[in-house]
DNA sequence: AAGCAAGCCTGATGGC
DNA sequence: TGCCATCAGGCTTGCT
C-alpha cells in the first residue's frame, strides 16, 4: 500500500534513473493496466523517443514531463503519470535483464552512457498508466502536499468546516491533502488523539495544528524507513509491521494499553483507541 | 480455502 | 432541479 512515502521513494529512483534520460524503447507487457480505450501501440508511439524533462509527485501521483521531436510531430502525449495503486512498485533493471514476475511496463532508457531497463510491478491492477497530453484531472484537483507544500491550519481548518463526515474519510479525500493514505490517516489521528469517527467539522484549530504536525511527522518516519534499495510494504510477506497502532488491533494500546480496536470506517479498515482519541 | 486488504472510481442515495 | 457530500460496491490477487 504505497501511500506518500512510498511514492516519494520512487520519485527520487525514477529521478535518478529517467532524469534528463532517453527512452529508447517501451514494452507494454499487460495491457489491462492500460486505461480503458489506450492502445499499447499508443503508448509505445507516445514514449518511445522521448526525453524525460522531469520527474515530479503530488500526493501519490507521478508525472513525467516529455518531449521529443518525434511524438511532438504526430500531436503526441508530453506527459506521463504513473499511480502505484495499493501494490505497484518501480524498479531499474540491466538492460538485457528478463521480466519480472508482475511486470506491466517497461521502459529501456539511456541517460549519458548508462543504460537501464526501468520496469513498472503491479500484481493487482489497482495502479495506473496513464500517458497524457495535459495534466489530469485528479492531478489538477490534489490539495496541498503535506511534504512539498506549506500547510496552512486555519485554510484546513476552513475545509474541515464544510465537511460532515468522520475525519478521517475525509483526511483521505486527496483533494484536501495530498498523499494521505488510510496509514498515514489511522497513525497521525493516534498521535494527536481524535476519535477517527468524529465529524470533520468538530475539529477545534489547535487540533487542527496538532494533526497537520502528527501528519507530517507520520510521513518522516515512514520516509526513514526507506533506506534500502527496494521498497518493503507492510504486506508483503516476512516484513515486520513498523506502525504504531496500524494492523495492531487487539494489541494494548502504546499509550493506555487498554486493547486497540478496529472498525470499517468509510470503507477502510481503522484501528483507534477509543479511550485515548477523543 | 474462503475472505481480507489496499486506493480510488463509479453510481446510487441523501440533503439543502 | 441541481449540486454537493457521503457511502457502498467493484476492481484484483497474494496471502493468511
Ligand atoms: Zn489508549
Amino acid at each position: 500500500m504505497p501511500e506518500l512515502p512510498e511514492v516519494e521513494y520512487a520519485r527520487r529512483c525514477l529521478h535518478t534513473w529517467m532524469h534528463h534520460a532517453t527512452i529508447e524503447a517501451v514494452a507494454v507487457e499487460d495491457a489491462r493496466i492500460l486505461d480503458d480505450g489506450t492502445s499499447v501501440r499508443a503508448v509505445v508511439r507516445a514514449l518511445e523517443g522521448q526525453r524525460v524533462l522531469e520527474v515530479r509527485r503530488r500526493g501519490k501521483w507521478l508525472r513525467l514531463e516529455l518531449a521529443g521531436t518525434l511524438s511532438r510531430r504526430s500531436g503526441g502525449a508530453s506527459l506521463l503519470f504513473s499511480h502505484l495503486g495499493m501494490t505497484g512498485k518501480w524498479v531499474a533493471d540491466a538492460p538485457d535483464a528478463p521480466a519480472r514476475r508482475f511486470e506491466k511496463v517497461r521502459l529501456d532508457v539511456v541517460k549519458g552512457r548508462r543504460r537501464r531497463s526501468v520496469r513498472y510491478l503491479d500484481p493487482r491492477l489497482f495502479g495506473r498508466f496513464v500517458i497524457a497530453t495535459q495534466d489530469l484531472p485528479a492531478w489538477t484537483a490534489l490539495g496541498p502536499d503535506p511534504l512539498d507544500d506549506a500547510l496552512d491550519p486555519v485554510a484546513l481548518r476552513e475545509k474541515l468546516g464544510r465537511r460532515s463526515g468522520p475525519i478521517k474519510a475525509v483526511l483521505l479525500d486527496q483533494t484536501v491533502l495530498a498523499g494521505v493514505g488510510n496509514i498515514q490517516a489511522t497513525e497521525a489521528l493516534f498521535y494527536a488523539r481524535i476519535d477517527p469517527r468524529r465529524s470533520a467539522k468538530s475539529i477545534e484549530s489547535a487540533e487542527v495544528k496538532k494533526l497537520l504536525r502528527e501528519i507530517r511527522a507520520s510521513i518522516d518516519r515512514t520516509l526513514a524507513l526507506q533506506e534500502g534499495p527496494e521498497i518493503q510494504y507492510v504486506e508483503e510477506a516476512g516484513a515486520t509491521n513498523p506502525f504504531t497502532i496500524y494492523g495492531r488491533e487487539k494489541l494494548p494500546c502504546p499509550r493506555c494499553k487498554r486493547p486497540l480496536q478496529k472498525m470499517v470506517l468509510a470503507g477502510r479498515g481503522t484501528v483507534f483507541c477509543p479511550h485515548c482519541q477523543r
